[in-house]
DNA sequence: CAATTTACATAACGCCGTTAAGTTTGTCAA
DNA sequence: TTGACAAACTTAACGGCGTTATGTAAATTG
C-alpha cells in the first residue's frame, strides 16, 4: 500500500465525478425551486403537476424521477426545506436573549412570523401533511421534533429560573404550541384573521397564558 | 278563472313530477353519501375521484354532473353538510344551560367534540378549504358565520352578566376560537395530540383563558 | 477505439375531470 | 294509440395527470 501523489488521470476522474455530482445537485435545486415557485403561484400544492415543473425548467417530466422517487418525495423535500428554515429561525430567536421570559416570547414570535411569511410552507408542514413530521428525513437532517425541543427548552429554563410555575415543560410547551398554531392556522386558512389581527391575538394569548402559567410578566 | 277539483290527469302529472323530483333528490343524497364514505375510507378528499363515486353507486361518472356542476361543488356540499351539523351541535350546547359561563364552556366542548368526531369534515371546513367559509350557500342555508355568532353571543351574555370582564365580544370570541382550533387542528393534523391529550389541553386552555378574561371560574 | 455508463427523451398505460353526442325511457297533447 | 318531446342516463372522446418501459446520444472508461 504505497502512498503516492494522485496521477493526472486520477485527478481528472475525481474532478469529473465531482463536476457531474455538482450538476446533479444543481438540477435537484432547480427542480425544488421550480416546485416552490409553482406552489406559491397557485397558492398550494394541490394542483401542481410534475409535468408543469418539467416544462418550466426545460426538461422532460421523467427526468424529475432521476432526482426524486416520485411526486410525494418532491413535496416532502419542499416540506423539509421548510422545517430546516423553521428550526433555524426558532434557534436564532432562542439565542437572541438571556432573559428566560423574553426568550420564550421571542421564540413564539419567530414561530408566528414563519407562518405569516411562509404560509404555503406552514400549511404544508403543519396543516396538510402532518405525517411529514414523523417521516425520517434522509441523511440525519433536522426534523421538527428538534424545533419543538427549542420551545420545550425555553419553557424548562423559565421554570428552572422560577419565572414560570413549576410543571411539566413538555405539556406547557404543547399548550403554547396549540395557542400559537391556532392563530397561525386560522390566519392562513380563513379570511377572518388578517396579519395585524393575528399578531394582536398572538400577543393577547401570550399575555393570558403567562398569567395562567404563573409568570410575573411576559 | 274557475275553481275546480283537480282532474285525475292533473293529479297524475303532479305526482309524477313529485316522484321524479324525489328520485332526483335521492340520487343526490346517494352521491353525497358515497363521497363522504370515500373521504372517510381514504382519510381525506385529496385522492377521491368522481369516477370512484360513480362506480360505487352504480352510475356512470357523467350522471354526477346532472346533480352537481363539478367536483368542486360536490366537495363544497359535503362541507356544507358539515357546517350544518356543526351549527346545530353548537346551538344545542348553547341551549343546554342558562349559566352564562357553563354555557360558554359547553359551546367550546361541542366545538372540540365536533372536530374529534368528524375529523374529515373539520379538516375540510377549517383547515383545507377555508374559502368555503365565505362561499354563499345556495338557498339561504346556514353559513359558518352563524356558528361563530353563537360563540359571540355566549361571550356577550357572559359579559353582560358580569361573569367576564367587559370588552369586545367579537374579539374575545375570536381569541377563544383560536384556542380551541389550535387544539383541534393539531390533533387532526399531527400525531402528537391524541384524543385524551387534546381534551386535557382544551380544558387547561379554557381555565387559563377564563382567568385571563376575568371569569370567577369556568 | 470499442464498451459501457450516464443523462436525458419518447411512447405508452391507466386514471382523472369534463364535454359532446347518443340512447333509452317516460310524459303528454292530439 | 301515436308521435313529438323531454328527462335520465350512457358511451366516446379530449387533454392532462403520475409513472414505467424503452430508446438514444453523449460522456466516460479501459
Amino acid at each position: 500500500m504505497t502512498e503516492t501523489a494522485p496521477t493526472r488521470k486520477q485527478n481528472l476522474r475525481k474532478n469529473s465525478l465531482e463536476r457531474r455530482e455538482r450538476g446533479k445537485l444543481e438540477l435537484r435545486r432547480t427542480i425544488l425551486e421550480a416546485a416552490v415557485g409553482l406552489f406559491e403561484r397557485q397558492g398550494g400544492f394541490e394542483n401542481f403537476s410534475l409535468r408543469q415543473v418539467a416544462e418550466e425548467i426545460g426538461y422532460s417530466a421523467t427526468t424529475i424521477y432521476l432526482h426524486f422517487a416520485d411526486k410525494e418525495e418532491l413535496i416532502f423535500h419542499v416540506a423539509l426545506e421548510g422545517f430546516k428554515a423553521f428550526g433555524e429561525q426558532l434557534e436564532a430567536a432562542y439565542a437572541h436573549s438571556d432573559d428566560v421570559l423574553l426568550r420564550l416570547r421571542l421564540v413564539g414570535r419567530a414561530y408566528l412570523n414563519f407562518a405569516l411569511e411562509n404560509p404555503i410552507h406552514y400549511r404544508l408542514m403543519f396543516m396538510q401533511r402532518g405525517d411529514f413530521l414523523e417521516r425520517k428525513p434522509p441523511g440525519g437532517q433536522v426534523s421538527v421534533i428538534d424545533s419543538f425541543g427549542i420551545l420545550r427548552r425555553a419553557v424548562e429554563a423559565a421554570m428552572k429560573a422560577g419565572a414560570l410555575d413549576p410543571g411539566d415543560p413538555q405539556a406547557v410547551a404543547g399548550l403554547l404550541w396549540t395557542h400559537v398554531h391556532g392563530v397561525a392556522a386560522l390566519h392562513i386558512a380563513t379570511p377572518y384573521f388578517p396579519k395585524e389581527q393575528a399578531e394582536g391575538l398572538f400577543e393577547w394569548s401570550m399575555t393570558i397564558a403567562a398569567r395562567g402559567l404563573g409568570a410575573r410578566a411576559l
